[in-house]
DNA sequence: GATGAATGAGCCTTCATTCAT
DNA sequence: AATGAATGAAGGCTCATTCAT
């Protein structure tokens, strides 16, 4: 019932899917839909944590299935092509997520910003990892860190969608294009050799 | 009178803004918008290119505010400064054009793809720029140049909203994060040595 | 529900008839004619069908009662009779039909037009009988017979008005006042006895 | 100015005409519209009024402009024949008086019912007439005599529709139809051998 | 005298939501 | 447990009508 639910939410937006357009997609009855789930407003919530989970287990499993004493660098390559995978086979859910949840008022946005915090802090543990490899000391202010993590999530963000409306592109290229783009950037930054405006 | 319509739509989305509401907020009669601006869809066309119009602007003004002889990397910083300016002073205008225009059809979406496109294209001319200042010939694939662009695209796009929702963080920062987490990497792209899965 | 909507429709014409009237003279709310009839024009159109094949069943009804070897002269008398009272009995039904169906646009007037051929058509038949009857071969070109048919009808179009309007009129004076005005002329037509302009 | 408006009423009808539309048409503005004619109802009474003017007038001169001497049955003639070029040089006033006054609420129809009155009393004089002139007395009751005008005006009006849309009729053949259909019957009536249900 | 500019009121239509069964 | 049937509320759009100039 969610699958109905998530794909009209994902393909048509979140006002202009209809109660009856669900319903009818997911073969029941309207009634029982919201015997399930109380309003339109908890049913988008359920999609929203649904396919958060989704798309968090399986960045989880894509980074986590190879060897755990990878290096760093390895292993946010193979979450960003499990993520990149993830969006690609999964569109509406991605849709839900990304446009739909985002722009439909702040109980849904919250939502979403959680589930970007949690990324953004796996993210941040594999950079500082890489640091710890490379027995380098990051001396980044936090608030540094997030804006860092920020740039790379929208990235992902935008690669993603990217990849899904252009045709060809595969999930490992995806992924190879951020890491070329950012992964430079964030050694050098933990070397101190950051770009200045006063260099 | 455009300003209201920009204001609603950029708060509560183009499907919950009610036509209503746009004419109170404007001091207007509801007639008096249709007489101006034909229909919602036209109302809310019209605010995507007034708005598309001006960031363009802004962020132009601000790259070639300086010295034209500038190198590419500050022309490119200039301008990241003058977009997170632009979205900080104007968050329901940028609302607009990241958020509910992409998400609300296609008439909609295509022409802030055309704004990208532009966007996308002056990023590019800098880094060609950049790169035959340094006398390097970059090879790269003109796939590849445009996953690098909306790389950096969303990447200045995700800091916009996490500069706008984050209390503190100025402009200059964000486009300070943007060009330390960029610039290295498209610099050691140029010269062949970008990020390898088997390297 | 049809009842109330050829009631306004009948007395206040197309456009001047709002759905909210219609509804509420129905005793349901708005949606639900719109959930059996979708729009204000399918609604028309079902009480144009609605009344057309009542009146047809009526005049039929009210032609075939008798003895259908009755004479061609008699079983157009107890048509007219038949039309008169149904007309008379059905007022608003009969408004719907002669008034504003042929006032609002085409897909309508066409509705109408085919009733009023199917009505011309039986006239025409029992002219032919009657004219068999008299072992008279009437001379007439389609087109003279059709303007015949017109005037018959248009006659007995307006004296439905007139004894709808003028209290004491029954059907049975209705019709033999049209037979009156209109036997005597059609006799002598079949016998080539027509007015002349240069008689 | 009162031209566009008729021909405005006449095609599209009294609700579906615009006053903006008919402005325009007239090439003049809107207030101007409002200060000679006062609101839409006095302007559409004032289309009634000229076009009932002008067609009684049409009518009128036919019947007159022979011979006062002329034999009624003659004088009949030429008024009908009036009456049908009037009405076909003249759709859109026709489609005023005939179609959209008698379907849009008292006030209008009410003005058409004179003009019908009129129209009638000088039928019914022709009549008369006739009678003193074959030495009959009419033995024929005043409502009988009504019917029998509502008759043949709804014959005539009918015809002039008929007309209006058949190409190649002439107003001189319904003019002859008319006569033909109706000049017997109204002559046996007047020697009191009219079709009887008893006969 | 003539009009550009503006509006109050209303209508068709849709949709999230709920009973009665 | 499941639904067919029904509705309150709201939204986009239009139009006759009027000021201020």
């Amino acid at each position: 019932m969610l699958d109905a639910a998530v794909r009209t939410f994902g393909r048509r937006g979140y006002q202009a899917a209809s109660m009856d357009e669900i319903a009818e997609l997911a073969g029941v009855s309207k009634p029982l839909v919201y015997l399930y789930l109380n309003s339109k407003e908890e049913l988008f919530t359920a999609c929203i944590r649904r396919e958060a989970a989704a798309l968090v287990a399986a960045v989880r499993a894509g980074a986590e299935e190879g060897d755990p004493a990878l290096p760093a660098d390895r292993r946010l390559w193979a979450g960003l092509t499990a993520f990149f995978r993830h969006t690609a086979g999964n569109p509406d859910g991605w849709s839900v997520l990304h446009r739909q949840a985002r722009t439909h008022g702040e109980p849904f946005a919250a939502q979403v910003k959680a589930l970007r915090e949690e990324i953004v802090a796996f993210v941040t543990t594999l950079i500082g990892a890489a640091a710890r490899e490379a027995h380098r000391a990051p001396e980044l202010a936090d608030r540094d860190v997030a804006g860092l993590a920020q740039a790379l999530v929208g990235a992902a963000e935008s690669l993603a969608g990217w990849a899904n409306e252009t045709p060809g592109v595969t999930a490992k290229e995806a992924a190879a294009t951020l890491m070329n783009f950012a992964w430079a950037g964030l050694g050098n930054l933990m070397d101190g050799r950051g770009w200045s405006e006063n260099r």
